[in-house]
DNA sequence: CTCAATTGGTTCATTTATTGAACCGTTGGT
DNA sequence: ACCAACGGTTCAATAAATGAACCAATTGAG
């Protein structure tokens, strides 16, 4: 991945830097953050600015997205309308298995959270939308670079794998077996690998070219996570990520593992 | 405004060019669109994609926006939840008054819109989301002048004023004088300036720091346009105005005017 | 079945915009 | 009054953007 080096990707990796945590950010942070020049900084900004991509307040000068990916969300939308289906898919996933789901994909070489419905019950999991998934920890992670390209698995894997909490894997071999077996089986587990007491369940989502578009997953309590509950929602994440595949122009490939074992009655 | 003439300005541009009705759009088509060398539109699109702002249909090479905006507008949207008090505000609208309404924002030099509710009757105004109003043009683009920073407003009424029907005001001076009017008024009124047989009513709305913001207006057919409806339209749009410059964390100036003569009960 | 036109994409010398250290004026804390 | 950190500006040095010419692959007409 390294540095691609062109100016417009660096402004570009300055939009990275709004997350929902940390929703404005001012000048010199932004310079900080991004490694970039301050002058460097605020002219991409500035152009950024100019194209409504972020927003300066007037009153505290921090600089936050701006009101162009309104826009162009309602573009994209309105000639592929993805979200909405993926909003359904999810209500649906939350109604049927109780719990916390998700959908991430893959943006700008990062797993990112499109969407996520939280479940209604008072113990539930809570997911920061637009959250950046790291590959190595999270199911949704392991389950795309299954299924992804090599090139891309192997670049993941070659990347510095942070520790989350005691029992994440940070040792790429024992990675690659997880990404192995996930290929085998169709789905991704991760026990308390990104959060404590947290425990996620991935399938993959395919697009027109039969490429891995991301994840559709579940993360629900440790506690609640019996084996009767985690066949119930593998059962649904797949439903779920065949409608997600349709939504996106693709299909699970005919290949595609079963999931639980094999209660084929469609 | 001119150009900047910054890269990563021209990078941005290229995103315009997707539309609701060109949602995808080849190489060469791109590069003719915006007059840049094939090569440089390449590089520009090669640095899109990188970062999830286009994407590349693998069967036809057609180039399209990226999955970013769903997760920028996701991250923009938690921390500012914009869109939502928006489409709360149109659907009151569609409601009251029974004519499409639309809400419009500044994003990147132009007036674009950022989300519309259509009417449900069968005769209706129809809109494209995403779709940019020429300010000269659009009860919209008038109102949003006349409370605009007059550097603004020189600076639009400078620029090449096309004509889309008959009506259309091309004269500069003349759109100065129903930009004061406008201002005098507290709100625009189009009639088939922009479309045929549309008559068009704007208001503006306000941010925090006072500074207007965009515009939220009702289109609706020309033989609809009774003196009761618009009146009744232009009630309906001032508590939108008002609504919607709260959602902005702004509120109406306390001088705005009363808009159709003075029916004080809140 | 050819020919010509158009497509997406590449190359590389020229040029032009990008870069960053040092700078300025403000602001806010002590 | 001080200092530090802020947002923003300047300008020579330099690295990156540019664009004409060039491929290879489709496409469509005659």
């Amino acid at each position: 991945m390294a540095n691609t080096s062109s100016t417009v990707d660096k402004a570009l990796t300055l939009l990275g830097f709004f997350t929902e945590r940390r929703s404005a950010a001012g000048l010199s942070e932004l310079a900080r953050l991004s490694g970039f020049n301050k002058a460097t900084t605020l002219r991409f900004l500035n152009s950024l600015e100019a194209k409504g991509f972020v927003e300066q307040d007037a009153a505290t000068r921090a600089y936050h997205l701006g009101p162009a990916f309104l826009r162009f969300a309602q573009v994209r939308e309105s000639s592929f309308p993805f979200a909405r289906a993926v909003r359904d898919i999810l209500h649906g996933l939350v109604e049927k298995t109780g719990e916390t789901a998700h959908v991430s994909a893959l943006s700008g070489g990062v797993l990112a959270n499109i969407d996520r419905v939280e479940s209604k019950r008072s113990n539930r999991v809570v997911l920061d939308p637009g959250e950046v998934l790291p590959f190595h920890a999270t199911a949704s992670g392991i389950v795309y670079l299954a299924f992804a390209d090599p090139d891309v698995t192997d670049a993941a894997l070659k990347a510095p794998l942070t520790g989350h909490t005691a029992k994440t894997i940070t040792d790429p071999a024992a990675i690659r077996a997880r990404v192995d077996q996930a290929r085998a089986d169709g789905y991704a587990r991760a026990g308390e690998t990104y959060e404590d007491q947290v425990v996620g369940l991935a399938l993959p989502y395919f697009g027109p070219s039969g490429a891995v578009c991301g994840a559709v997953a579940v993360a629900l309590p440790k506690a609640r996570a019996s084996d009767g509950a985690e066949a119930l929602i593998l059962r649904e994440l797949r439903t779920a990520a065949r409608k997600l595949s349709a939504a996106c122009g693709g299909a699970l490939p005919d290949d595609f593992p079963q999931v639980p074992a094999d209660d084929v009655k469609e």
